[in-house]
DNA sequence: AGCACGCCGACT
DNA sequence: GTCGGCGTGCTC
């Protein structure tokens, strides 16, 4: 007999072994298996058991043979196989790396038995009618749920009482996935309050022993609840039950950076539907493909949230129009405020659009901006280059050019720039702020040590800081006990976006920064595009509103969730290959329109100016009516034959574009 | 992805 | 003269 097995690499096809007589019997698909491979032994899953005669085996010289296997049982109850061939259609990654992101943390060996489990004790449930219909519904029957949570500081309230009701059963395991890292700390210890030594916690930073103890701990069934970030999702559970997502909308959810591609929100659905299990989607702002999935019943949607009214008058927001400052980092309202704030002995927090101390230049007379000679988008402004003067810097194809002396287009020579990075506008605040505490919180500080990570949140929420100068995702790392001013410097590197989730993102974000503040304190907005209809809806922070608007929009421009993207990229320097591979495309996509549906191709889309560049590239975003037909879609497009000199990039439901 | 082979630059 | 850069090719 023969075995297929499919390795973690990116290619899209499978590798037969012979399978030793002595196993037959116990060869299953959904084990893990060593073998051989190349120069060096892998291990592979097992994907099926064939006879010779089921096999084109022609193309191969001689087989090799199973080393051994490495499980008894297989890890994944609910059919890691199914699941990751359905990743692979779906985001287009090679199934190989889809299966190997559930296996990719395996120990080789068995995890040992668990030790005897100490009791659940009760969790105390939010007094609010919406949570106890929830909790109602998970304790009944399977399903998926959303829920619209509007407090920050409930959620340590909520997700215990959550778990208790739909853990009843002895052996029920939960999972909840975190958007951030320093979420997890609070969660856990209001989960060990119910589920005592039994809640289990996973992150990209484990050290590789306590990951090895985590994962082998959620498939022995030794906790109940596992607290986990965007890769727990292809944890292995015993018995898994419950599956909850917290802060849904969180864009963080995509993994978009490396292959396999994949959204943890659509992942979890899948897997827990395979499962029998519910799963619950929990968000202040869900994203409008939940809010679609729950107006079309595809969710049952519970609102924790009391009407905007109930909850006090809330802030007060001001939007400032950039046009009436120009080349300020903060305008005269906003530093007027913010000195008075930290007079008056409160904290702020500040926005930047980016980190470091990029920002956009323009010319002050004529309203010139630098983009890439080569490639077409705006160019930012870096402080130092390598000759120790400015530099303008291409952030697509990271060409760098010294800045103009005068403005190519009128010769002026007066430059302003705006939308300064976290650091630039640190160094801003504080030279405003002479005597204040002003710190910085980026992705920089995000990704570098953990110690220094917590001691700036700390510093800030015990208010030792004045003023913490960010990038968004600060926005979500905090909380702040006398935050009484939150500023966004460039709302417009969001909203001029040509992404169709600008506005929601945007409005996300201003939404968050609403809530942090409470029902007091100023919320500052910067904008150049003070007219935009986000504005008009931000008085009110009534989320449903706004939603609705945003998913009718959807529906009339036939975006997610009513269509599903697949969004195709070329490049080149050759004018004639790239306009060869896009006729390519166009071919193989043919059959869309002949099916008679509603899936339609946008595009090509191109750079401004892209005529007059030696380097070129455009794009098409096909917006397809069904899963099907999008699955179809990417296969056709990443089948296309390849051209030389150009490159592809293919992207299933892209995210910033 | 690994891992090897293979052909050109700076150094024990 | 070697060590080592990463381009290219292969894995049943």
């Amino acid at each position: 007999m023969l075995a297929e097995i499919s390795f973690p690499i990116p290619l899209r096809k499978t590798f037969y072994y012979l399978l030793p007589e002595a196993l037959e019997l116990e060869a299953a698909p959904g084990l893990r298996v060593l073998a051989s491979f190349g120069k060096r032994e892998a291990v592979g899953v097992l994907v099926r058991v064939l006879s010779e005669k089921d096999a084109d085996l022609t193309r191969f010289r001689e087989l090799k043979t199973i080393t051994r296997l490495l499980d008894e049982n297989p890890l994944f109850p609910e059919d890691a196989l199914a699941l990751s061939a359905w990743m692979a259609g779906r985001w287009g990654s090679p199934p190989g790396l889809c299966l190997g992101a559930f296996y990719a943390h395996a120990p080789k060996e068995p995890p040992p038995a668990p030790p005897p489990a100490p009791p659940a004790l009760p969790a105390a449930a939010p007094d609010l009618p919406e949570i106890k219909n929830l909790l109602a519904a998970l304790a009944g029957k399977a399903g998926a749920y959303l829920l619209r949570l509007a407090a920050l500081e409930r959620r340590e309230l909520v997700y215990p009482a959550v778990f208790s009701a739909a853990l009843r059963a002895e052996g029920a395991q939960g999972l909840l996935l975190v958007p951030d890292l320093n979420f997890i700390p609070p969660l856990a210890a209001a989960l060990e309050a119910v589920f005592p030594g039994r809640v289990g916690v996973w992150h990209a930073r484990l050290t590789p022993k306590k990951r090895a103890e985590a994962w082998a701990g959620a498939l022995a069934g030794r906790f109940k609840v596992l607290i986990a970030t965007r890769t727990g999702v292809f944890l292995p559970f015993k018995d898994l039950k419950l599956g909850v997502m917290d802060g849904e909308h969180e864009e963080i959810y995509k993994q978009a950076e490396a292959e396999p591609y994949y959204h943890a929100r659509e992942v979890l659905l899948k897997r827990m539907a395979a499962l029998g299990g519910s799963c619950l989607l929990a968000s202040p702002c869900p994203s409008i493909e939940a809010w679609g999935a729950a107006a079309g019943g595809r969710l049952q949607r519970f609102d924790a949230v009391p009407p905007a009214p109930v909850s006090g008058p809330g802030p007060d927001v001001r939007v400032l129009d950039m046009a009436q400052y120009p080349g300020d980092i903060l305008a005269r309202p906003l530093a007027d405020s913010l000195r008075a704030a930290v007079a008056a002995g409160g904290q702020a927090l500040i926005i930047a659009g980016r980190k470091g101390y990029a920002s956009r230049l323009f010319c002050a007379n004529c309203g010139w901006m630098p983009r890439c000679p080569d490639c077409g988008p705006g160019m930012t402004l870096l402080k130092t280059g390598a000759a120790g003067g400015p530099v303008l810097l291409c952030r697509r194809c990271g060409k760098k050019d010294p800045k103009p002396e005068t403005c190519p287009k009128c010769a002026g020579k007066v430059f302003r720039d705006y939308g300064a990075g976290s650091q630039k506008t640190q160094e801003f605040v504080s030279r405003l702020l002479p005597g204040a505490k002003v710190a910085r919180f980026d992705g920089d500080v995000l990704r570098g040590s953990l110690k220094t990570m917590r001691s700036e949140l700390d510093s800030f929420s015990k208010g030792e800081t004045d003023v913490l100068v960010g990038t968004r995702i600060a926005l979500r790392e905090l909380g702040a006990p006398r935050l009484s001013l939150l500023a966004f410097v460039d709302a417009d590197s969001d909203l001029s976006s040509a992404d169709f989730r600008a506005s929601e993102k945007a409005y996300q974000a201003f939404y968050g920064a609403w809530r942090l503040l409470g029902a007091k304190g100023e919320l500052f907005i910067q904008t150049r595009e003070a007219g935009h209809y986000v504005f008009s809806r931000l008085n009110e922070m009534d989320y449903p509103s706004f939603a609705d608007g945003e998913l009718a929009a959807r529906k009339d421009f036939f975006y997610p969730p009513f269509s599903h993207i697949v969004k195709a990229r070329f490049a080149s320097y050759d004018g004639n290959a790239l306009d060869a591979a896009a006729a390519d495309f166009l071919r193989a996509l043919s059959f869309l329109g002949a099916a008679g549906d509603a899936s339609e191709i946008l595009g090509p889309v191109t750079p401004p100016g892209q005529e007059k560049r030696k380097f070129h590239s455009e794009y098409y975003l096909v917006k397809a009516a069904s899963e099907a037909a999008a699955a179809l879609c990417l296969e056709k497009a990443m089948a296309l034959p390849q051209r030389q000199g150009v490159k592809y990039f293919i992207e299933a439901d892209p995210y910033g574009f």
